[in-house]
DNA sequence: CGGACTATTGAGAGCTTTCAAGTTGAGTGG
DNA sequence: CCACTCAACTTGAAAGCTCTCAATAGTCCG
Protein backbone atom coordinates (compact mmCIF):
# COMPACT_ATOMS: atom_id res chain seq x y z
CA UNK A 1 0.00 0.00 0.00
CA UNK A 2 0.94 3.76 -0.86
CA UNK A 3 0.02 6.97 0.22
CA UNK A 4 0.28 10.14 -0.94
CA UNK A 5 2.58 12.32 0.94
CA UNK A 6 1.46 15.82 1.46
CA UNK A 7 5.05 17.89 0.63
CA UNK A 8 3.04 21.13 1.06
CA UNK A 9 2.64 20.87 4.45
CA UNK A 10 5.37 18.78 5.70
CA UNK A 11 7.72 22.27 4.70
CA UNK A 12 5.90 23.65 7.57
CA UNK A 13 8.29 22.96 10.26
CA UNK A 14 11.40 20.85 8.43
CA UNK A 15 13.76 22.76 9.70
CA UNK A 16 12.86 22.59 13.13
CA UNK A 17 15.42 20.42 15.40
CA UNK A 18 12.72 17.62 16.12
CA UNK A 19 13.60 15.63 13.50
CA UNK A 20 17.34 15.41 14.08
CA UNK A 21 16.88 15.26 18.30
CA UNK A 22 14.79 12.92 17.73
CA UNK A 23 17.51 10.94 15.54
CA UNK A 24 19.28 10.29 17.95
CA UNK A 25 17.09 8.67 20.84
CA UNK A 26 14.47 6.69 19.28
CA UNK A 27 13.42 3.46 17.84
CA UNK A 28 11.09 5.11 14.71
CA UNK A 29 7.51 3.20 13.55
CA UNK A 30 5.51 5.53 11.02
CA UNK A 31 1.99 4.82 10.47
CA UNK A 32 -0.71 6.40 8.58
CA UNK A 33 -3.99 7.37 9.98
CA UNK A 34 -7.49 8.21 8.41
CA UNK A 35 -9.32 10.97 9.10
CA UNK A 36 -10.82 11.11 12.67
CA UNK A 37 -8.70 7.51 13.31
CA UNK A 38 -7.17 7.77 17.36
CA UNK A 39 -4.23 8.00 17.83
CA UNK A 40 -4.29 6.42 21.66
CA UNK A 41 -7.95 7.24 23.85
CA UNK A 42 -8.02 8.72 26.95
CA UNK A 43 -7.46 5.82 29.70
CA UNK A 44 -5.05 3.89 27.66
CA UNK A 45 -1.56 3.36 28.68
CA UNK A 46 0.81 5.28 27.69
CA UNK A 47 4.70 5.15 27.09
CA UNK A 48 5.56 6.67 23.77
CA UNK A 49 5.72 10.10 22.22
CA UNK A 50 5.32 11.14 18.89
CA UNK A 51 6.07 13.07 16.26
CA UNK A 52 3.84 14.42 12.99
CA UNK A 53 5.39 13.78 9.60
CA UNK A 54 2.16 15.17 7.81
CA UNK A 55 -1.19 15.98 8.39
CA UNK A 56 -2.79 17.07 11.96
CA UNK A 57 -3.51 15.71 15.26
CA UNK A 58 -5.75 17.18 18.13
CA UNK A 59 -5.09 16.32 21.16
CA UNK A 60 -8.31 16.45 23.88
CA UNK A 61 -10.33 15.44 26.43
CA UNK A 62 -13.71 14.73 27.59
CA UNK A 63 -15.01 15.69 31.23
CA UNK A 64 -16.95 13.84 33.66
CA UNK A 65 -19.86 15.49 32.43
CA UNK A 66 -19.09 14.79 28.55
CA UNK A 67 -18.19 17.65 27.42
CA UNK A 68 -15.23 17.65 25.10
CA UNK A 69 -12.27 20.21 24.92
CA UNK A 70 -9.44 20.27 22.44
CA UNK A 71 -5.63 21.25 24.14
CA UNK A 72 -3.81 21.89 21.06
CA UNK A 73 -3.66 20.86 17.44
CA UNK A 74 0.00 19.18 15.84
CA UNK A 75 1.35 19.80 13.05
CA UNK A 76 4.15 18.38 11.22
CA UNK A 77 7.11 18.23 13.57
CA UNK A 78 4.90 18.86 16.37
CA UNK A 79 5.34 16.23 18.99
CA UNK A 80 2.81 15.29 21.13
CA UNK A 81 2.32 12.62 24.21
CA UNK A 82 4.14 13.93 27.13
CA UNK A 83 0.85 15.46 28.71
CA UNK A 84 0.39 11.54 30.23
CA UNK A 85 1.56 9.47 32.93
CA UNK A 86 1.50 6.18 33.17
CA UNK A 87 -1.91 6.54 31.80
CA UNK A 88 -3.31 8.83 28.84
CA UNK A 89 -5.71 11.31 30.45
CA UNK A 90 -5.88 12.67 26.89
CA UNK A 91 -6.87 11.74 23.46
CA UNK A 92 -4.99 12.14 20.36
CA UNK A 93 -6.83 11.40 16.92
CA UNK A 94 -5.86 12.59 13.46
CA UNK A 95 -7.91 15.48 12.20
CA UNK A 96 -7.49 14.68 8.26
CA UNK A 97 -5.36 11.72 6.93
CA UNK A 98 -1.64 12.04 8.52
CA UNK A 99 1.60 10.71 8.95
CA UNK A 100 2.45 9.82 13.08
CA UNK A 101 6.04 8.27 13.94
CA UNK A 102 5.77 6.36 17.61
CA UNK A 103 8.67 7.24 19.22
CA UNK A 104 10.14 4.96 22.42
CA UNK A 105 12.38 7.33 24.25
CA UNK A 106 16.12 5.22 24.60
CA UNK A 107 18.13 4.94 27.13
CA UNK A 108 20.93 6.76 26.01
CA UNK A 109 22.71 9.15 28.51
CA UNK A 110 22.30 11.91 26.12
CA UNK A 111 18.31 11.54 26.20
CA UNK A 112 17.04 14.54 28.33
CA UNK A 113 19.24 16.76 26.42
CA UNK A 114 17.74 16.29 22.98
CA UNK A 115 14.09 16.32 24.76
CA UNK A 116 14.69 19.48 26.70
CA UNK A 117 14.37 21.71 23.77
CA UNK A 118 11.17 19.77 22.18
CA UNK A 119 9.38 19.85 25.27
CA UNK A 120 10.50 23.75 25.74
CA UNK A 121 8.59 23.78 21.70
CA UNK A 122 5.83 21.97 23.36
CA UNK A 123 5.96 24.38 26.20
CA UNK A 124 5.72 27.45 24.05
CA UNK A 125 2.32 26.16 22.72
CA UNK A 126 0.77 25.58 25.75
CA UNK A 127 1.65 29.17 26.48
CA UNK A 128 0.44 30.53 23.42
CA UNK A 129 -2.80 28.14 24.23
CA UNK A 130 -3.42 30.19 27.30
CA UNK A 131 -3.01 33.63 25.62
CA UNK A 132 -5.38 32.53 23.34
CA UNK A 133 -7.98 31.42 26.26
CA UNK A 134 -7.23 34.37 28.26
CA UNK A 135 -9.33 36.76 25.98
CA UNK A 136 -11.88 37.85 26.86
CA UNK A 137 -14.01 37.97 24.03
CA UNK A 138 -14.55 35.76 21.33
CA UNK A 139 -13.01 37.46 18.85
CA UNK A 140 -9.96 38.07 20.66
CA UNK A 141 -9.65 34.50 20.98
CA UNK A 142 -10.05 33.58 17.06
CA UNK A 143 -8.22 36.43 16.23
CA UNK A 144 -5.50 34.98 18.11
CA UNK A 145 -5.92 31.57 17.01
CA UNK A 146 -5.76 32.39 13.54
CA UNK A 147 -2.41 34.68 14.01
CA UNK A 148 -0.78 31.33 15.40
CA UNK A 149 -1.82 29.35 13.26
CA UNK A 150 -0.38 31.60 10.44
CA UNK A 151 2.85 31.79 12.25
CA UNK A 152 3.12 28.13 12.34
CA UNK A 153 2.34 27.93 8.21
CA UNK A 154 5.49 30.01 7.52
CA UNK A 155 3.76 33.11 8.04
CA UNK A 156 1.04 32.78 5.10
CA UNK A 157 -1.81 34.65 4.55
CA UNK A 158 -3.90 31.60 3.28
CA UNK A 159 -3.83 29.64 6.69
CA UNK A 160 -5.57 25.72 6.54
CA UNK A 161 -7.95 24.83 8.65
CA UNK A 162 -8.13 21.51 8.30
CA UNK A 163 -10.10 20.81 11.81
CA UNK A 164 -14.31 21.20 12.17
CA UNK A 165 -15.59 24.10 13.53
CA UNK A 166 -16.61 22.38 16.78
CA UNK A 167 -12.84 21.22 17.16
CA UNK A 168 -12.32 25.44 16.85
CA UNK A 169 -15.00 25.96 18.98
CA UNK A 170 -13.66 23.29 21.76
CA UNK A 171 -10.03 24.62 22.06
CA UNK A 172 -11.39 28.26 22.11
CA UNK A 173 -14.01 27.63 24.92
CA UNK A 174 -16.73 28.76 22.82
CA UNK A 175 -19.80 27.22 20.84
CA UNK A 176 -19.31 26.38 17.14
CA UNK A 177 -21.96 28.39 16.66
CA UNK A 178 -19.97 31.30 17.68
CA UNK A 179 -17.27 30.17 15.78
CA UNK A 180 -19.02 30.55 12.46
CA UNK A 181 -20.70 33.92 13.73
CA UNK A 182 -17.40 35.62 14.47
CA UNK A 183 -15.87 34.46 11.25
CA UNK A 184 -18.73 35.91 9.02
CA UNK A 185 -17.94 39.12 11.42
CA UNK A 186 -14.56 38.78 10.55
CA UNK A 187 -15.45 38.94 6.55
CA UNK A 188 -17.94 41.60 6.48
CA UNK A 189 -15.47 43.89 7.84
CA UNK A 190 -12.81 42.61 4.97
CA UNK A 191 -10.62 41.49 6.95
CA UNK A 192 -10.51 37.51 6.07
CA UNK A 193 -11.45 35.60 2.96
CA UNK A 194 -13.04 32.07 3.14
CA UNK A 195 -11.84 30.33 -0.26
CA UNK A 196 -13.48 27.19 1.52
CA UNK A 197 -14.54 26.04 4.48
CA UNK A 198 -11.24 24.84 5.28
CA UNK A 199 -9.22 27.98 4.32
CA UNK A 200 -9.18 31.48 5.72
CA UNK A 201 -6.94 34.36 3.60
CA UNK A 202 -6.11 37.25 6.20
CA UNK A 203 -6.36 40.09 4.25
CA UNK A 204 -6.08 43.07 6.70
CA UNK A 205 -3.02 41.88 9.52
CA UNK A 206 -3.24 45.06 10.99
CA UNK A 207 -6.71 44.99 12.55
CA UNK A 208 -6.51 41.01 13.03
CA UNK A 209 -3.37 41.75 15.08
CA UNK A 210 -4.90 44.61 16.85
CA UNK A 211 -7.76 42.77 18.12
CA UNK A 212 -5.09 40.10 19.44
CA UNK A 213 -3.80 41.97 21.57
CA UNK A 214 -1.50 39.52 23.33
CA UNK B 1 8.84 31.65 28.57
CA UNK B 2 7.62 31.34 32.26
CA UNK B 3 6.11 28.76 33.97
CA UNK B 4 5.61 26.68 37.62
CA UNK B 5 6.90 23.84 38.81
CA UNK B 6 4.46 22.57 41.47
CA UNK B 7 7.06 20.50 43.98
CA UNK B 8 4.61 20.82 46.64
CA UNK B 9 3.75 17.05 45.44
CA UNK B 10 6.85 16.12 45.10
CA UNK B 11 7.52 15.35 49.25
CA UNK B 12 5.18 12.41 48.89
CA UNK B 13 8.18 11.07 46.46
CA UNK B 14 11.39 10.18 48.05
CA UNK B 15 13.26 8.98 44.79
CA UNK B 16 13.09 12.58 43.82
CA UNK B 17 12.61 15.44 46.38
CA UNK B 18 12.68 19.31 44.34
CA UNK B 19 15.68 19.89 46.67
CA UNK B 20 17.93 17.43 45.73
CA UNK B 21 17.10 17.99 41.73
CA UNK B 22 18.02 21.97 42.89
CA UNK B 23 20.79 21.10 44.72
CA UNK B 24 22.89 19.38 41.97
CA UNK B 25 22.74 22.45 40.10
CA UNK B 26 22.43 25.70 41.53
CA UNK B 27 23.86 28.47 43.02
CA UNK B 28 21.65 29.75 45.90
CA UNK B 29 20.76 33.46 47.41
CA UNK B 30 17.97 33.76 49.72
CA UNK B 31 16.45 37.04 49.43
CA UNK B 32 12.91 38.29 51.34
CA UNK B 33 10.45 40.62 49.10
CA UNK B 34 8.12 43.18 50.16
CA UNK B 35 4.46 42.58 49.46
CA UNK B 36 3.94 43.65 45.59
CA UNK B 37 7.61 44.47 44.91
CA UNK B 38 8.79 42.91 41.60
CA UNK B 39 11.04 40.10 41.63
CA UNK B 40 11.61 40.78 37.56
CA UNK B 41 9.76 42.56 35.11
CA UNK B 42 8.65 41.99 31.83
CA UNK B 43 11.32 42.66 29.78
CA UNK B 44 14.32 42.71 31.48
CA UNK B 45 16.91 40.02 30.69
CA UNK B 46 16.74 36.17 32.17
CA UNK B 47 18.58 33.34 33.19
CA UNK B 48 17.78 32.58 36.66
CA UNK B 49 15.67 29.87 37.85
CA UNK B 50 13.68 31.17 41.39
CA UNK B 51 12.12 28.55 43.98
CA UNK B 52 9.92 30.19 46.89
CA UNK B 53 10.60 29.54 49.89
CA UNK B 54 7.45 30.91 51.84
CA UNK B 55 4.90 33.60 50.47
CA UNK B 56 3.45 33.71 47.06
CA UNK B 57 4.67 35.10 43.74
CA UNK B 58 2.41 35.97 40.91
CA UNK B 59 3.63 35.49 37.82
CA UNK B 60 1.76 37.40 35.02
CA UNK B 61 2.12 39.81 31.84
CA UNK B 62 0.86 42.81 30.04
CA UNK B 63 -0.45 42.82 26.86
CA UNK B 64 0.08 45.56 24.69
CA UNK B 65 -3.23 47.47 24.99
CA UNK B 66 -2.38 47.48 29.09
CA UNK B 67 -4.28 44.61 30.49
CA UNK B 68 -2.75 42.42 32.59
CA UNK B 69 -3.52 38.47 32.91
CA UNK B 70 -1.97 36.18 35.35
CA UNK B 71 -0.59 32.94 34.68
CA UNK B 72 0.01 31.59 37.74
CA UNK B 73 1.07 31.81 41.51
CA UNK B 74 3.62 30.08 43.43
CA UNK B 75 3.57 29.25 46.75
CA UNK B 76 6.59 27.20 48.87
CA UNK B 77 8.86 24.96 46.83
CA UNK B 78 7.06 25.96 43.54
CA UNK B 79 10.13 26.79 41.21
CA UNK B 80 9.56 29.93 39.04
CA UNK B 81 11.37 32.23 36.04
CA UNK B 82 12.94 29.75 34.24
CA UNK B 83 13.09 31.46 30.75
CA UNK B 84 13.82 30.01 27.09
CA UNK B 85 14.13 33.27 26.27
CA UNK B 86 17.10 35.96 26.87
CA UNK B 87 14.40 38.33 28.28
CA UNK B 88 11.46 37.53 30.34
CA UNK B 89 8.63 37.65 28.70
CA UNK B 90 6.42 37.94 31.97
CA UNK B 91 6.78 39.75 35.21
CA UNK B 92 6.75 38.27 38.62
CA UNK B 93 5.82 40.14 41.96
CA UNK B 94 5.61 39.04 45.41
CA UNK B 95 2.01 38.75 46.16
CA UNK B 96 2.67 38.86 50.00
CA UNK B 97 6.18 39.07 52.13
CA UNK B 98 7.88 36.23 50.71
CA UNK B 99 11.43 34.78 50.52
CA UNK B 100 12.40 33.10 47.36
CA UNK B 101 16.13 31.20 46.49
CA UNK B 102 17.39 32.27 43.30
CA UNK B 103 18.96 29.49 41.33
CA UNK B 104 21.80 29.71 38.61
CA UNK B 105 21.57 26.23 36.45
CA UNK B 106 25.38 25.00 36.17
CA UNK B 107 27.12 24.08 33.52
CA UNK B 108 27.24 19.97 34.18
CA UNK B 109 26.46 17.55 31.84
CA UNK B 110 23.42 16.20 33.71
CA UNK B 111 21.80 19.25 34.01
CA UNK B 112 19.13 18.15 31.98
CA UNK B 113 18.24 14.89 33.34
CA UNK B 114 17.51 17.53 36.55
CA UNK B 115 15.62 19.80 34.41
CA UNK B 116 13.47 17.66 32.88
CA UNK B 117 11.51 16.56 35.35
CA UNK B 118 10.93 19.99 36.94
CA UNK B 119 10.01 20.60 33.11
CA UNK B 120 7.19 17.59 32.87
CA UNK B 121 5.85 19.46 36.25
CA UNK B 122 5.32 22.47 34.70
CA UNK B 123 3.31 20.87 31.70
CA UNK B 124 1.28 19.46 34.36
CA UNK B 125 0.69 23.20 35.95
CA UNK B 126 -0.11 24.37 32.09
CA UNK B 127 -2.33 21.93 31.75
CA UNK B 128 -4.05 22.80 35.03
CA UNK B 129 -4.29 26.21 34.56
CA UNK B 130 -5.82 25.08 30.70
CA UNK B 131 -8.82 22.98 32.73
CA UNK B 132 -9.53 26.25 34.52
CA UNK B 133 -9.70 28.88 31.46
CA UNK B 134 -11.50 26.37 29.45
CA UNK B 135 -14.38 26.25 31.55
CA UNK B 136 -17.33 28.36 29.75
CA UNK B 137 -18.91 29.57 32.78
CA UNK B 138 -17.23 31.39 35.72
CA UNK B 139 -18.53 30.01 38.68
CA UNK B 140 -16.96 26.57 36.85
CA UNK B 141 -13.64 28.46 36.96
CA UNK B 142 -13.83 29.58 40.29
CA UNK B 143 -14.79 26.25 41.51
CA UNK B 144 -11.85 24.75 39.72
CA UNK B 145 -9.87 27.06 41.12
CA UNK B 146 -10.85 26.72 44.92
CA UNK B 147 -9.85 23.09 44.50
CA UNK B 148 -6.70 23.40 43.32
CA UNK B 149 -5.62 25.90 45.34
CA UNK B 150 -6.84 23.48 48.49
CA UNK B 151 -4.77 20.79 46.44
CA UNK B 152 -1.82 22.39 46.94
CA UNK B 153 -2.41 23.26 50.44
CA UNK B 154 -2.42 19.97 51.96
CA UNK B 155 -5.89 19.50 51.50
CA UNK B 156 -7.19 21.83 53.85
CA UNK B 157 -10.64 22.68 54.00
CA UNK B 158 -9.44 26.37 54.90
CA UNK B 159 -7.99 27.91 52.01
CA UNK B 160 -5.48 30.87 51.92
CA UNK B 161 -6.31 33.47 49.13
CA UNK B 162 -3.36 36.36 49.47
CA UNK B 163 -3.69 37.56 46.52
CA UNK B 164 -6.22 40.22 46.00
CA UNK B 165 -9.44 39.74 43.64
CA UNK B 166 -7.69 41.32 40.86
CA UNK B 167 -5.51 39.01 40.63
CA UNK B 168 -7.75 36.18 40.91
CA UNK B 169 -9.99 38.14 38.41
CA UNK B 170 -6.81 37.69 36.05
CA UNK B 171 -6.34 34.70 36.46
CA UNK B 172 -9.18 33.38 35.78
CA UNK B 173 -9.85 35.54 32.68
CA UNK B 174 -12.86 37.38 34.39
CA UNK B 175 -13.08 41.03 36.30
CA UNK B 176 -12.79 41.26 39.87
CA UNK B 177 -16.26 42.35 40.36
CA UNK B 178 -17.66 39.01 38.72
CA UNK B 179 -15.17 36.74 41.58
CA UNK B 180 -16.74 38.95 44.10
CA UNK B 181 -20.29 38.10 43.20
CA UNK B 182 -19.73 34.60 42.49
CA UNK B 183 -18.02 34.26 45.76
CA UNK B 184 -21.07 35.79 46.95
CA UNK B 185 -23.61 33.12 45.01
CA UNK B 186 -21.27 30.32 46.62
CA UNK B 187 -21.93 31.62 49.87
CA UNK B 188 -25.17 32.00 50.05
CA UNK B 189 -25.58 28.59 48.82
CA UNK B 190 -23.79 27.28 51.94
CA UNK B 191 -20.77 25.95 49.56
CA UNK B 192 -18.27 27.86 51.33
CA UNK B 193 -17.66 30.34 54.09
CA UNK B 194 -15.40 33.13 54.08
CA UNK B 195 -13.86 33.90 57.86
CA UNK B 196 -11.92 36.88 56.38
CA UNK B 197 -11.14 38.59 53.25
CA UNK B 198 -8.37 36.44 52.66
CA UNK B 199 -9.38 33.12 53.70
CA UNK B 200 -12.21 30.70 52.17
CA UNK B 201 -13.47 27.73 54.11
CA UNK B 202 -14.98 25.07 51.41
CA UNK B 203 -17.92 23.79 53.23
CA UNK B 204 -19.60 21.54 50.52
CA UNK B 205 -16.70 19.02 48.95
CA UNK B 206 -19.44 17.49 46.74
CA UNK B 207 -20.96 20.53 45.16
CA UNK B 208 -18.14 22.71 44.55
CA UNK B 209 -16.57 19.61 43.03
CA UNK B 210 -19.33 18.69 40.62
CA UNK B 211 -19.45 22.72 39.43
CA UNK B 212 -15.39 21.99 38.10
CA UNK B 213 -16.34 18.88 36.26
CA UNK B 214 -13.03 18.76 35.08
C1' DC C 1 -30.25 11.80 -6.67
C1' DG C 2 -30.49 10.75 -1.86
C1' DG C 3 -28.53 10.71 2.74
C1' DA C 4 -25.62 12.11 6.37
C1' DC C 5 -22.77 15.26 8.17
C1' DT C 6 -21.05 19.94 8.64
C1' DA C 7 -21.73 24.79 8.54
C1' DT C 8 -24.54 28.92 8.74
C1' DT C 9 -28.04 31.85 10.45
C1' DG C 10 -31.91 33.44 13.60
C1' DA C 11 -34.30 34.52 18.16
C1' DG C 12 -34.80 34.51 23.00
C1' DA C 13 -32.69 33.57 27.53
C1' DG C 14 -28.97 33.86 30.61
C1' DC C 15 -24.40 35.70 32.00
C1' DT C 16 -20.73 38.87 32.32
C1' DT C 17 -18.93 43.46 31.75
C1' DT C 18 -18.70 48.21 32.62
C1' DC C 19 -19.63 52.15 35.19
C1' DA C 20 -20.87 53.90 39.41
C1' DA C 21 -21.98 53.99 43.97
C1' DG C 22 -21.38 52.25 48.84
C1' DT C 23 -18.87 49.49 52.42
C1' DT C 24 -15.26 47.38 54.80
C1' DG C 25 -10.61 47.03 56.58
C1' DA C 26 -5.74 48.00 57.46
C1' DG C 27 -2.39 51.40 58.54
C1' DT C 28 -1.12 56.08 60.36
C1' DG C 29 -0.92 59.95 63.18
C1' DG C 30 -3.07 62.56 66.82
C1' DC D 1 -7.46 54.40 71.85
C1' DC D 2 -9.72 56.83 68.30
C1' DA D 3 -10.37 59.25 64.02
C1' DC D 4 -8.59 59.73 59.41
C1' DT D 5 -7.25 58.07 54.86
C1' DC D 6 -6.58 55.17 51.19
C1' DA D 7 -7.07 50.93 49.02
C1' DA D 8 -9.64 46.82 48.48
C1' DC D 9 -13.95 44.75 48.35
C1' DT D 10 -18.93 44.50 47.62
C1' DT D 11 -23.16 45.55 45.41
C1' DG D 12 -26.42 47.56 41.88
C1' DA D 13 -28.24 48.54 37.11
C1' DA D 14 -27.99 48.80 32.25
C1' DA D 15 -25.75 47.28 28.07
C1' DG D 16 -23.49 43.90 25.39
C1' DC D 17 -22.17 39.06 24.38
C1' DT D 18 -22.58 34.31 24.08
C1' DC D 19 -25.29 30.16 24.65
C1' DT D 20 -28.94 27.10 23.52
C1' DC D 21 -32.41 25.55 20.65
C1' DA D 22 -34.04 25.36 16.14
C1' DA D 23 -34.26 25.77 11.32
C1' DT D 24 -31.92 26.37 6.83
C1' DA D 25 -28.13 25.86 3.61
C1' DG D 26 -24.11 23.61 1.87
C1' DT D 27 -20.93 19.60 0.96
C1' DC D 28 -19.10 15.15 0.41
C1' DC D 29 -20.13 10.18 -0.59
C1' DG D 30 -22.16 6.34 -2.35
Amino acid sequence: MTFQVDTHRMGVNIASPAGASLAGLTHVALSVYQANSEVYGQGEPAGSLYIVEFGCVRVGRFTSDGRRYVVGFCFAGDVFGWESDVVHDFFAEAVEISGIRAVRPGRANDAPAKLLPLMLKSLRRFEQHLIVLRGTRVDERLAAFLCQLSERQDGESLVQLPMPRSDIGDYLGVSLETVSRILRRFKDRGIIRTPDTHSVEILDWQRLQNLCSA
